[in-house]
DNA sequence: CTGAAAGCGCTAACAA
DNA sequence: TTGTTAGCGCTTTCAG
């Protein structure tokens, strides 16, 4: 029974020759007869050799054809989705992940950072979890040379590439679609964390306030959390008010979602007493019992650019080209929970609840 | 502009010192007086080093603190969660995760497992495609003695750790739930790929049917995809027959989502037409306007589990325990989709849709 | 308390 | 066509 992994040493002994000729063997190069070819790869494939990738990079100084992501947590489909792009993208070009998920931990990120630059990544993609808390991981990449591409986040002051959404013009469109109907009071669900896209887009929901001429009212944002169950505790604060709003902007989807079934839970129907947007566009908010209307977010082109940026530098180590931002454009999907429906007569059918995209091709097991 | 990475050569040389001094003051080890210490200290700060995991790695023969995991998509929150969760528990161990999607193909799974191999992973946490595909990747794992579990479907003849789930019982609650209620019509919106959980749950599907003595009818079972839009067609194909079904029990909860909304699209009650039970219990199907009663499985139970199978085997490399399987239990989550309610009489208030479990933390960005 | 030598697995460069 | 040498960054000996 072996103990050790099988080397080319191990090969060499086997057959008899030297590990050179067992590397030009194994690697197809020139300057090794057919004969030894065949014998030397026979007896790789016996002995179950897998060459060591990491012992190369050492010796040659190569790339180690691997690069990190960051993630601050897989809560809903948008990282997911941007992950799997990047997987994908990044494999045809022959690069592997080594992925690190920070849970909205500055500290664990920190550690997530030093744990990729320690095993030598050839760049990474980072979606850092706060504005300040990350610069000095941020700092620590820079210094490595080491290629880095935020991604719907960023960290100020950094000067890299990065890839964001245009979270200001999706909120600020979203709030268009409500103040064009007409409604003036209207709620804000926002993150209590303080992040680039959590700024951004409240100050698209303010700016759609401000050219509207509506008031802002300190008591209309809500600082709540991000997942459905916020949405749950923060229809309760809502509803304390005496002055009802007519429709609530939620930061993203899960909490849209949250928000709608805690809504209809109390009997309060969409859209008729309350319109609802969510942000995101996922699946989630397009099959729930009404349709919620959504920023929607391409990410696929957010994953997409963020390779490519990526593998552009990863490319050309050398070349000092300036940091480049790439700002994808979000789209509104408008759904049911915006739409003014004529009032449904007794005995009518209600209307039908088709999902406004085709149903995605999310698979399961 | 320094081109190169700091070595510990490079501080060496700006202390004037050995690198040995270097290497020993860094890792606080004894040794060195206090007084080079922070001197070396400080100056790796400046310089910004970061240690070579590889080349300790390569040197001292010791763990890379990375271990793989293959997963076959991120179609639903189901390989999500379990993805966290991986993370999360070895994380809290010191290692890391090199991610690998298969995308449902072998052969991208084949070279997903060498590159790993390649890496030097300490283990291997896999999902593996289909039965037989998987086999030569399995074998060339088990070759290098590198420590693998499978994790909720597993390759036959491979003896090694496993948790799966225990998908055939789960199925079996589902049909006993339905056969139950005096259903006798059941359609199976089945998986078209032949992996383990595929044949596990038809098999429960069957095994439901026998019990209470139903005779198995081919043209019940539809081998649909699993997603979404596959419900949507599903549900067209079952419509044409002329004899219509009681009940539908899909493979996982995105189809039986897709079906729901298709179901509802041309009119069709539920549960009061159609009885509708999912298989996954992920949050999806749980806010759909029907809310879907789904067999829960417990990915955190299922991925803890792993991780620690894993751990084990990597803490002990050499002790030779006889493989073990976890099979982690399900539940029957019911909801209004199996639920026979009472005739809803003509103005009163349909009842209330709260999710049947309390909403779950998911989060966005 | 500090340093020099050897080696982990592999390959480029240079012999033979 | 084949083999030898040296070195990637680091650490474990063993000496000073």
């Amino acid at each position: 029974m072996k103990k050790h992994k099988t080397t080319l040493r191990d090969i060499a002994n086997a057959a008899n020759v030297s590990m050179m000729s067992v590397s030009r063997a194994l690697r197809g190069g020139a300057g090794v007869s057919g004969d030894l070819r065949t014998r030397i790869t026979q007896l790789a494939e016996e002995l179950g050799y897998v060459p060591n990738r990491l012992s190369y990079e050492l010796g040659q100084q190569k790339n180690t054809m691997t690069v990190g992501v960051v993630i601050p947590h897989f809560g809903n489909s948008f990282f997911t989705s941007i992950l799997q792009q990047i997987e994908s993208t990044l494999f045809t070009h022959g690069y592997r992940i080594l992925l690190a998920c920070s849970f909205n931990n500055p500290i664990k990120e920190f550690h997530d950072i030093s744990a990729l630059l320690e095993r030598q990544v050839d760049g990474i993609i980072w979606a850092p979890v706060v504005y300040d808390e990350g610069r000095r991981a941020a700092e620590l990449i820079m210094k490595q040379n080491c290629p880095l591409v935020f991604i719907d986040r960023k960290i100020p002051g950094i000067n890299t590439d990065s890839v964001v959404v245009d979270d200001r013009h999706g909120a600020l469109a979203a709030m268009r679609h409500l103040t064009g109907m007409g409604l003036r009071k209207i709620a804000y669900f926002g993150a209590r964390l303080d992040s680039y896209v959590t700024q951004e887009r409240r100050s698209g929901y303010l700016a759609g306030l401000r050219e509207a001429g509506i008031e802002v009212r300190g008591d209309w944002m809500f600082r709540t959390g991000n997942d459905m169950i916020a949405g749950q505790s923060a229809v309760a604060q809502l509803m304390e008010r005496k002055d009802p709003v007519e429709a609530i902007f939620c930061f993203n989807d899960m909490l849209a979602v949250g928000t709608e079934l805690e809504l209809l839970n109390r009997g309060i129907r969409i859209p008729e007493d309350i319109m609802l947007v969510g942000f995101g566009g996922g699946f989630e908010s397009g099959i729930v019992r009404v349709p919620i209307t959504s920023v929607h977010q391409d990410e696929n082109a957010l994953a997409t650019a963020a390779a490519e940026l990526l593998l552009t530098r990863m490319n050309n180590p050398t070349m000092k080209l300036p940091a480049v931002e790439r700002v994808i454009p979000t789209s509104l999907i408008v759904r049911e929970s915006t739409q003014r429906r004529p009032t449904v007569q007794s005995g009518e059918k209600p209307p039908a609840n088709p999902p406004a995209r085709p149903a995605s091709k999310r698979k399961s097991r």
